[in-house]
DNA sequence: ATGGTGGCCTTGCCA
């Protein structure tokens, strides 16, 4: 099983670009984060032509998250089921794809570091967790896909001084992160390339970053275990970065065998 | 050097 994570940063914009990428890549399961596009503005019948089902959790102007798939959609769950309020952002979706049991997660930025938009952020991972506790068993194949706004390790960033007192950095995010990782998850492209450094997953439009090669790896493919040790292949696309209007994340793709 | 770019419900906010 092929599966994506891309944050394509408003699906509108991005079409396109995701259709071509589509065609080329034919992924089984695709999670896209940043579809920016209301619950029914989601193009079902454009996918459905290259031969994806979708689901869609979507708001509009902001976040909204989305699974694709060639293996079947089942059991599809919007937001958290743990009993809590519901999120008031479209953050996160579930679905169950050919046995496996997949997220499209997008986990809030944080603004500021102390800023009330970072403790939601921090609330938001916790929620992960719990949420993964409850429903899930980490003997199980579940895979949680997408951009988590963290970079674990300093290796992680083009340079670790630009993001002193950071977002993104924090030492509670990393925390939140590899308590995530504790439940039984494990991070795919680590998995494969143990001390790579310098290949990222974001890059800001500004400043010329990604020309730069100044990025962030903030992207993940989650796995438990009895799917990770299947994992024979982890790439990042960064030619889906490049050209005419690109999201400013690039795909993250795992092979299963 | 607090800039730069690109997305949206656009002249402000979010990433």
């Amino acid at each position: 099983m092929r599966i994506v994570t891309w944050n394509v940063n408003s699906l509108n914009a991005r079409l396109p670009r995701v259709r071509e990428w589509l065609e080329i890549m034919n992924p089984d399961v695709l999670c896209i984060q940043e579809t920016k596009l209301a619950e029914d503005a989601f193009p079902t019948s454009e996918f459905s032509e290259l031969g994806y089902e979708s689901v869609h959790h979507g708001q509009g102007q902001w976040n909204g998250v989305a699974i694709l798939s060639k293996v079947g959609i089942e059991d599809v769950v919007a937001g958290f089921s743990d009993g809590g309020d519901p999120d008031p952002d479209a953050r996160i979706i579930w679905a169950t794809c050919g046995g496996v049991r997949v997220a499209s997660a997008y986990i809030p930025n944080g603004r500021e570091v102390g800023h009330e938009h970072y403790a939601y952020k921090l609330s938001w991972l916790a929620r992960l967790k719990s949420h993964l506790e409850l429903n899930h068993d980490p003997k199980d194949s579940v895979a949680v896909l997408g951009d988590f706004n963290v970079a674990p390790e300093d290796k992680d960033v083009w340079d670790p001084k630009a993001f002193k007192g950071a977002t993104h950095v924090s030492k509670p995010e990393r925390d939140a992160f590899e308590e995530i990782l504790d439940w039984g998850l494990q991070d795919v492209f680590r998995n494969q390339y143990p001390s790579e450094e310098g290949l990222y997953t974001f890059w800001e439009y500004m400043a010329g970053r990604f020309h730069k090669r100044e990025g962030m790896r903030i992207d993940f493919i989650l796995a438990t275990k009895s799917l990770s040790t299947k994992c024979k292949l982890v790439l990042v696309d960064r030619n889906a970065r490049k050209g005419e209007k690109p999201s400013d994340h690039a795909p993250l793709l795992a092979e299963f065998v």
